[in-house]
DNA sequence: AGTAATCCCTGGCAGC
DNA sequence: TGCTGCCAGGGATTAC
């Protein structure tokens, strides 16, 4: 579940090699994963251009073209990588994380990956997603910046950690919606997902389910000053893999395996030893201590 | 207007 | 073995 670590991960990968590419041919196959606020569809618009960067605000990544900007969004289980068919055979295998099996880190394209944009160069931009959660988007380049799906968003914790202390002070107060829930809320703070806002409300010792409006000054400013550096150290790890993330060489990520509470229900609490319980907030897992967490 | 519930979508897995 | 049903969850949509 790529969240702003993992995007940003992918992010720095396809940095190193998109730019200066010229794009030879895209193919999306499932045209419902594709908006286009251009006179063509994605595939045609983006052939005969050539990259020129790749950026990101939240979980959106962010790339522009000569004359056409896409916003690429996730979902659950997206994959962006970047493959060079004469490496195909590169003898790089990665261990999944739950079953245990191998899987080849540059699959070839399957049943599963609904977007090939193929360069002059022969090498590739896959999008795989098993979930078909995610979406791109296509604007004209001029226009992409006032997109509504960037304007929407809240503060990016990594690009203004200064002001996001001030900001949630100022958010929180004006709402009784469960903390969690807040969390995942993009307009809010965008770029934290459930692993994050777990992790960030057990670092805080905040329980999941308080209303945002009845926390503390001081707790919101541990909550400001404590998901910066959580997400800069998921960076430095490459990511939180647990199934379906892989970055855009398509390896898993290690930052699972520094997480203390998310997926660990019914295992003890690393600080306390007590059992870790689970509710359902805003329809999603939250996983806390009731002993660490009030 | 603010909040809560529902839906999309598939693979993995428990239970029978 | 093979089937059923449930779970995971980001974000849009719908309902309250």
């Amino acid at each position: 579940m790529p969240e702003l670590p993992e995007v940003e991960t992918i992010r720095r990968g396809l940095a190193e090699v998109l730019p200066g590419r010229r794009i030879a041919k895209a193919v999306a196959s499932i045209q419902k994963m594709c908006v286009s606020h251009l006179d063509t569809c994605i595939a045609d618009a983006v052939a005969g251009e050539t990259y020129d960067q790749v950026r990101r605000i939240g979980k959106i990544l962010i790339i522009d073209l000569e004359k056409v900007t896409l916003l690429v969004r996730l979902g659950m289980t997206g994959q962006l990588t970047f493959r060079d068919p004469k490496l195909q055979d590169d003898g790089q295998f990665s261990v999944h994380p739950v079953t245990g099996l191998q899987r080849a880190a540059q699959h070839a394209p399957d049943k599963h990956t609904h977007i090939v944009i193929e360069h002059s160069d022969g090498t590739m931009l896959c999008y795989r997603d098993i979930r078909r959660f995610g979406r791109w988007i296509a604007y004209p380049r001029a226009e992409a910046d006032s997109a509504e799906e960037l304007r929407s968003l809240g503060p990016d914790p990594l690009a203004c950690p200064q002001e996001l202390e001030a900001h949630l002070l100022k958010a929180l107060a004006k709402t009784s919606r469960a903390i969690k829930t807040v969390l995942l809320d993009q307009s809010v703070v965008c770029g934290l997902g459930n692993i994050y806002a777990d992790e960030a409300l057990f670092g805080c010792g905040i329980c999941p389910s308080r209303p945002a409006n009845s926390l503390a000054p001081a707790e919101i400013a541990s909550l400001a000053a404590f998901i910066p550096p959580m997400l800069l150290q998921s960076i430095a790890n490459r990511g939180t893999t647990f199934s379906d993330y892989r970055d855009s060489s398509g390896h898993p990520g290690s930052n699972q395996n520094s997480l203390q509470v998310y997926g660990r229900y019914g295992s003890a609490c690393y600080k306390c030893g007590t059992v870790l319980e689970k509710c359902t907030l805003g329809g999603r897992t939250s996983t806390w201590c009731p002993r660490c967490q009030s």
